[in-house]
RNA sequence: CGGGGCGUAGCGUAGCCCGGUUCAUCGCGCCUGCUUUGGGAGCAGGAGGUCGUAGGUUCGAAUCCUACCGCCCCGACCA
């Protein structure tokens, strides 16, 4: 392709609403433009590499015995009634003003219709079906670029299974799957799975890449591949030791202290000799939670150990509950449920707030005087503690979510009537899987992971051309002369080259332009190497250069991408 | 949906606090011509704007006020 006659708008400077990597790069690098909050056009460059990622999943979905679908993304709603999860995704979900359609958020219920009453014998199963549709989804905010957009492209397939044990069967042809097409996309990602408690449910695994980006925080051992969402996640850490003596109980005055950085200030005292509280509204009515030294609560913990939803005590009800501002808060005297983080565990000699403005209690045991108090664990997991199974060190961090494969069992073959017989001639319903992953967010994590200052790296896998052959004076015959034989040369042997042939454009410039595009190899044609009979290869990833005899050029390249 | 920020040419911006002959600035990009061609060239000339939209205050609004729209960030939400 002829950079001269094609529309890759590149840009010199960050444009202003970008700020993570792979944005940043795909609006300069032409790929993308936006045409509303979360709704991205992809221009010529962007597509190819769409349509590469595409092919890989295309192949490996095939591998695994997957019959491609395309179906509409215009549904009529009354067939996402039948499910009930037009009341399930709310707002999340477009409705067409002028019809009674909905745009599609995902395509369970469609491949269920097209399952029931046709997919009608065990004799028939096992079936994957899937494809690779546009997305609609009312994202209340949309963010990160293509990373979490209204509009997004998503591979999805479904498994219809008339045994359970078939269905473990269809998981993990997935599972395999899906390692094989993120290897083949040459993405660092890891997997948060079922056995980790992130989805709960009998069996489910998210597809991960470690990003800034990222909206899901997670906690993971690089030893042993723990991974878990940090909503749930459990490390190893050694609970307060308790000392032999217990002192007596004593208010101590300290104005003006809040925080439990300034309580250990003011008086000399260590993080772990502090209980932090706080008072969460549960059913309406005031709970304590007691916390070591600054650890934050996991209101996801907090809420599956209540069995229902928490909030935070608003400032005007702390006083009323306790008769204390946030600051001066503790166990003694409440009136109310305790409950604690495991690592205080019958702690003594501890300090907390006293209930009373500007006033702390001293020599808590929590054993002798917090009488009803009850243990959970219910801390953040923090960087650099222990993992649950394996001691090595936790890594916290945010992350991308990929893929997610996901045993569904009988919900929707069960609420659309979606039957089959089995052997002894019996209805069932079909034991559905569903299994995504997004596909912009796979060229996303590429990016996030394979870019430098300069710009994007492409791998040879999904880079959108394998060469891209730069001459640099395009006024000079001989250049023109060259690279068009080079160019031509290339086609003939089907090897991918964008052509920087632009006749204005000064070297510099269009060395910038190559390193933003960041194909695999650039080829350089310049005036003066021309005279030896020679070009330059540059190796993007490693900024390695070689010289090459013209009559070389295509066997060295051959060797290069092979 | 809450909090914060922003909206001036294709992109990035100055001016806004303190309204008025600096009032529409500058850089990049674009067009024409000449020169230049190994790391984002030089000179000369040129095109491009309802200052997000609508009201209001005022003799006068990019600038002050109100509402709305759009975009970004944080949070809430996320089968």
């Amino acid at each position: 392709m002829k950079l001269s006659k094609s529309f890759v708008p590149t840009l010199k400077e960050v444009p202003n609403d970008a700020v993570v990597a792979s944005h940043v790069y795909m609006l300069r690098s032409g790929m993308i433009r936006m045409l509303s909050a979360g709704i991205y056009s992809f221009l010529p460059l962007g597509y190819k590499v769409i349509k590469k990622i595409s092919q890989i999943i295309r192949e490996e979905m095939d591998f695994i015995g997957g019959q491609e679908f395309h179906l509409p993304g215009l549904n009529p709603r009354e067939i996402w009634e039948e499910s009930n999860r037009v009341e399930a995704f709310g707002e999340t979900m477009f409705h067409i003003k002028n019809r009674d359609y909905i745009l599609a958020p995902t395509h369970e219920e469609i491949m269920t219709f097209h399952a029931r009453n046709v997919v009608k014998s065990y004799k028939e199963l096992p079936q994957i079906w899937y494809q690779i549709q546009t997305k609609f989804r009312n994202e209340a905010r949309p963010r990160s670029g293509v990373i979490r957009g209204r509009q997004f492209l998503m591979k999805d397939s479904y498994s219809f299974d008339a045994t359970w044990e078939g269905l473990d069967k269809s998981y993990e042809l997935h599972d395999k799957a899906y390692r094989r097409i993120f290897d083949r996309c040459d993405l660092k990602y890891f997997i948060v799975g079922a056995s980790s408690g992130a989805m709960g449910g009998t069996g489910s695994e998210e597809f991960m890449v470690q990003s800034d980006a990222g909206e899901d925080t997670v906690a993971y051992c690089k030893s042993c591949g723990y991974a878990a969402n940090v909503e749930v996640a459990k490390s190893r850490i050694n609970s307060i030791k308790y000392d032999e003596k217990s002192s007596e109980l004593k208010e101590i005055y300290t104005p003006n202290v809040k925080s439990i950085d300034e309580l250990c200030e003011y008086l000399k005292i260590n993080e772990s000799q502090c209980a932090k509280s706080r008072v969460y509204i549960h059913n309406e009515k005031p709970i304590l939670v007691l916390m070591s030294g600054n650890d934050e609560v996991n209101e996801v913990k907090l809420e599956k150990i209540l069995g229902g939803a928490v909030r935070p005590a608003h400032t005007e009800e702390l006083k009323e509950i306790t008769g204390a501002d946030a600051g001066s808060i503790g166990p003694i005297g409440f009136k109310g449920r305790i409950i604690s983080d495991n690592q205080l565990i019958n702690a003594n000699n501890m300090y907390s707030g006293a209930n009373k403005n500007d006033f702390h209690i001293g020599g808590i045991d929590f054993k002798r005087d917090v009488i009803e108090i009850e243990y959970f664990d219910l801390r953040v997991v923090k960087s650099g503690e222990e993992c649950p199974n394996c001691s090595c060190k936790l890594e916290v961090f945010s992350a991308i979510e990929l893929g997610h494969i996901f045993k569904l069992g009988t919900k929707y073959s069960n609420s659309m009537g979606a039957n089959f017989l089995d052997e002894s001639g019996k209805e069932n319903p079909l034991i559905m899987g569903s299994y995504g992953i997004g596909v912009e967010r796979v060229m996303a994590c590429f990016i996030e992971q394979h870019h430098d200052e300069n710009g994007i790296i492409w791998d040879k896998t999904l880079a959108p051309f394998q060469i891209h052959l730069i001459g640099l004076n395009m006024k000079k015959q001989e250049v023109v002369d060259a690279t068009e034989k080079i160019y031509s040369d290339f086609k003939t042997n089907g090897i991918d080259v964008l052509f920087d042939d632009r006749v204005d454009a000064q070297a510099g410039f269009k060395f910038k332009d190559a390193d933003l595009l960041g194909m695999p190899i650039q080829i350089i044609v310049g005036d003066k190497k021309l005279k030896e009979n020679k070009v330059e290869i540059k190796i993007r990833k490693t900024n390695e250069r070689i010289e090459v005899i013209i009559d070389e050029l295509q066997s060295k390249v051959k060797d290069l991408i092979s």
